[in-house]
DNA sequence: ACCTTTTTGCGACTCAATTGCATCTGCGGC
DNA sequence: GCCGCAGATGCAATTGAGTCGCAAAAAGGT
C-alpha cells in the first residue's frame, strides 16, 4: 500500500457517487481500504484495516464487498486456502462502473499472481493472456482466469 | 463416467500399489471413484458414490483424497463454491507418481472448464495454454492455472 | 423535517474442512 | 501362518468463511 487509506476516502466518496447508488460510510471504508492496496485483500484484510477507526460489522463488510463486485468496481479472486480475495477492477477510481447491471455478459480475462510465500495475490494487469484454448467442440466461453503461482520479486 | 466403479477396482489397486504406498480400502474405493468419473469430484461426490457399497468415514474422504493429491496421483481444483474437487492426473492410471516427493518443482500447467448451468468442471488436458505471461520483474512462475467459465455442450 | 427504500448490525446458522485421539490394519519380518 | 508396529481409519468435536432473517438505523428525494 503506497498511499494510506485516510486520503483515499474523497476518491473513494467520488466513485460511490458516481455509481448512483447510496453513498454510505461502510462504503466509502471498504472502497478506501481497496483503494489503499496494491493487491487483492480477504474480508478479514479489509475488516481487520477498517477496524483501527470504524466499527463495521464483519456481514456488512462481506455485504459491501460483494455489492462492489455487483456494480462492476471490484472482482474477487478464488484463493488457494478457499478464501475470496477482493481487488479493484483496473481504473476502477476513474471510471464510473455501468449502473447497476449485475451480470457481465462480455468474456472477461483475468491474470492473478499469488506468492507462494507470502502469500499476497497481485493483479496482472498488463498481462492480456493471449492462449490458444482449443475447447472441446460445443463448449462456449464466458470467462477466462489465469493464475499463477510462483514467487514475487520480494520474497525472491 | 464411462464404466462402473467395480470395473476399476483392479487398476486402482495396481496404480496404488505402484506407488509402494500401504493399498488400504479406502484408497482403493476412492481411486476407483474418481478413474470412473470422466469429470472432477467433491469430496462429497466421492463419498456419494462410495457410500453405496462402501462405509467410509467423511473424514477419511478428505484424507485420501489430499494423500491422492499428496503422491502426485490427483490433483485439486478450487471451485467458485469453494469446495474442492479432485481429479485424476493425466494417465495416472498408467504411470506411477514420482515416490514419495510431495512437492514438485516443475511449473505444471493446468487447464479446466466450469459449466456456467450444470456445474460441472472437466479438464483440458489437451490444452497446452500457450500464453504470452510478462511477469513484473523479479517475478518467477512455479505453477499455472486456466480456468475457463462457459457452457457445456450438454447444457447448450 | 418527513417518508420510503435501502443498509446495517446482530445473532444464529450452514457447511466444507481440520484436528485430536483412540482403535484398527496393512504388510514386512519372523 | 502369526506378530508387531508404523501408518491409516473412525469418531466427535472444532474451526472458520460465508449466509440468513429480522429489527433498527441511515440515505436521499420531496
Amino acid at each position: 500500500m503506497k498511499l494510506a487509506y485516510l486520503e483515499k476516502i474523497p476518491q473513494a466518496q467520488a466513485t460511490l457517487r458516481a455509481t448512483g447508488e447510496r453513498v454510505t460510510e461502510p462504503r466509502v471504508a471498504v472502497l478506501a481500504t481497496l483503494l489503499s492496496s496494491d493487491h487483492a485483500m480477504s474480508h478479514l484484510d479489509v475488516a481487520a484495516m477498517i477496524a483501527t477507526r470504524h466499527t463495521i460489522d464483519r456481514v456488512t463488510v462481506y455485504r459491501v464487498l460483494d455489492w462492489l463486485v455487483g456494480v462492476g468496481i471490484a472482482h474477487r479472486i478464488a484463493g488457494d486456502d478457499r478464501v475470496w480475495r477482493f481487488m479493484l477492477n483496473t481504473q476502477a477510481g476513474a471510471q464510473a462502473a455501468g449502473k447497476n447491471s449485475a451480470h457481465h455478459a462480455q468474456s472477461h480475462a483475468h491474470a492473478h499472481f499469488t506468492c507462494n510465500t507470502c502469500g499476497q495475490t497481485f493483479c496482472l494487469d498488463k498481462v492480456q493472456p493471449k492462449m490458444n484454448v482449443k475447447l472441446p467442440t460445443g463448449f462456449s466461453t464466458t470467462e477466462v482466469d489465469l493464475k499463477i503461482r510462483g514467487l514475487c520479486a520480494e520474497c525472491k
